[in-house]
DNA sequence: ATACGTGCAAAGTATTTGCAAACGG
DNA sequence: CCGTTTGCAAATACTTTGCACGTAT
């Protein structure tokens, strides 16, 4: 089962109805490769005639949100959006300053840092976000010219 | 030499002049144990009698932060600023979604992790930011009655 | 039928910018 | 003096909310 049913199936059991707006949202994000804002996503939909509302795209987000369906990213205060698998399975962030890209990875050493962090604090850890901010591989080579 | 001198002399450095405004702002920053927004800096600011106005608050901290005198942490898609200090000492935070506390921490093998992948992915890292998100110990013993 | 979903427009919050006056060097 | 800093107000960016209407169950 993918993500997109996984949801369907969380949303209905949540008692949500289903209706074109939020299931738009749903397909839209379930191709995206990594997080998107509220308004890249209204855009990518105007852009394939599947029109909806901007409210309906953030009130479709944050139901998703709140079951944890999709992952909130704050970037440069923007909120993006990504799909969140139910293994926990997930990535995190790297921007660079020089030309903006965002770029994704993974990290077992990092998650075992956090987890251990968590245990230390005495927290009961939901969620963690991490950020990275630099020069990316590409920019550092083409500004040392 | 404290932050504020440090900052200061930077600012100078940087062609800055000294003001009131943002000279109000840093001594605030400075006595202040973790991270604030700027609505909280101009209350606090008006609280003790020192009014500046709101934008002079943004336009300092963007000074600030732009020299790298200060850190900028997002938090629920609301900026915080803290002193940044020269050593490059840092902690990041923890919230509570119960209480909606926010505790810093610092961890050497998240640091060590973060570095670790900076030179994995070929990127030349200026910062990073670490938000955790769950119930801190307070909240889940109160929580599990 | 009836409550939920949706779109639009209006309201809200967080932040930035334009401008004239105050101020520091 | 002259350019920087400041406060105010207006503008902008992002997000939430109110309301009338459509739609799924």
């Amino acid at each position: 089962m993918d993500w997109v049913d996984h949801a369907r199936r969380d949303l209905a059991a949540a008692g949500f109805r289903s209706g074109g707006a939020r299931e738009a949202v749903l397909r839209l994000l379930a191709e995206q490769p990594c997080c998107l804002s509220a308004q890249q996503i209204f855009d990518a939909l105007r852009a394939r005639s599947e029109s909806v509302g901007l409210a309906s795209v953030y009130r479709a987000l944050d139901a998703l949100a709140t079951l944890q369906l999709v992952r909130r990213v704050d970037v440069d205060g923007t909120a993006c959006y990504e799909p969140a698998h139910p293994s926990g399975h997930h990535h995190h962030h790297a921007r660079c300053d020089a030309c903006g890209t965002l770029a994704a990875f993974e990290d077992d050493a990092l998650e075992d840092a956090i987890e251990a962090i968590g245990a230390r604090l005495g927290y009961r850890l939901d969620a963690h976000e991490v950020v990275l901010r630099g020069v990316c591989p590409g920019c550092t080579t083409r500004g040392s010219r």
